[in-house]
DNA sequence: CGTAAACTTGATCGAACGACAAAGAAGTCC
DNA sequence: GGACTTCTTTGTCGTTCGATCAAGTTTACG
């Protein structure tokens, strides 16, 4: 594995983590190759030559979000003892991680490209692919939970409420978005949190 | 007001519709001049004659969107009898408009421009300014249902709640446009109504 | 009917877009 | 040290962006 030919001069992470800050703030179509050449303090080439295209660096960079601004609230929904102590916990990692005074405001998963020219319809994709996977795994989070014996099968279904609290999270983002703070999701989070026991507590035969 | 000279010969109603339509599924960035000039049926000179540039001509839009997609949901805040009702009321009233087969999904005040490039900070302000009327509205209509006496004030407070449920349309929003239908956001409102008595029927002074 | 006013078309503006080719610069291997 | 490999820089490709101009067309007013 020796290094041949000229090493890069610049080191790819921190050149990622450079462009993650970009498109985090400016979306994919917002953000051009100049702003990312500049940012990252590189020729254009240098992008193609390191990263491959546009839309190559993007899922690269959005693999890093994942890996970094995404693993709280994942953490969260995989340590926690209970089905309700790990969505409470992932709700308030996740606001923890869009109002962070360092990063832009909000969730870069569901800001970044909700819309878009017909040419990126793959980043669209993407995006909404790994929306789904969150949903997945709020969804596997809530069975485990019924096995585990800590919440039982509520009336309304474990599908609803695992979109719910989705719902709820891709809510959030734009509330962070548009300015709102911490405390402010925390109370949110408050809301969101007392249908809880209302759904859950209920019994699983319908009250006539 | 006589017409003088040359009358057009195209309808700006019509052609404002067939722009909505576009903004609506490709967001404001990925809308360009010349979609928008194949889909009006008219030569771009004609938009910048008729609506300004292309920033008037998508605030003339949102002026018609908020006329008629975001009628229904204004419209059950106002008539329904008590803040609770206005509450589902509204919120499915959006689900309604957010999954109709002839037109986008999703709400555009909210997937139009979430995040984009520097030189368009100008229509990203617009739009959470109308968000915030969104979120004031709500607020509003809380507040009517404590003067009107069919709601006690509740302990967590009627910012939060209106915060809470301005963020679950929000979320909606994106579910909608990443497929969900209108009975899985049905779903959705149930498990958001949930939380509903929780939060309004404690007691004001807080249980020790 | 003549003329002024408004609209439409088609061409075009400079700038920015994503992408890439070529050549120079800097390192490793034999 | 020479050959080879790889990276970086420079420049530019063709396209598209939003926006506008000049010319021609169509209408209503006087």
């Amino acid at each position: 594995m020796a290094a041949r030919g000229r090493p890069r001069t610049f080191d790819p992470d921190v050149a990622l983590r450079k462009a993650l800050a970009l498109f985090w703030e400016r979306g994919y179509e917002g953000t051009s190759l100049n702003d990312l050449a500049q940012a990252m303090g590189i020729a254009s080439a240098s992008i193609y030559a390191c990263f491959g295209s546009k839309e190559d660096l993007f899922r690269k960079v959005m693999a890093l979000y994942g890996r970094t601004s995404g693993e709280p609230p994942r953490r969260a929904l995989r340590e926690q003892p209970t089905a309700r102590a790990a969505i409470h916990a992932m709700l308030r990692a996740t606001a923890d991680e869009i109002t962070r005074p360092d990063t832009p405001h909000g969730c870069m998963l569901i800001l970044a490209a909700p819309t878009g020219a017909v040419e990126n319809h793959a980043i669209r994709e993407f995006l909404a692919d790994l929306r789904f996977d969150m949903l997945s795994t709020i969804k596997d989070r809530l069975a485990r939970g019924v096995t585990d014996g800590d919440l039982t099968p509520p009336a309304v279904g474990l599908d609803a409420i695992a979109r719910y609290y989705t719902t709820v999270v891709q809510g959030l983002s734009v509330q962070a978005r548009d300015g709102a703070n911490r405390a402010e999701l925390e109370e949110v989070i408050t809301c969101a949190m007392a249908a809880w026991d209302t759904l859950t507590s209920a019994p699983s035969h319908p009250v006539s």
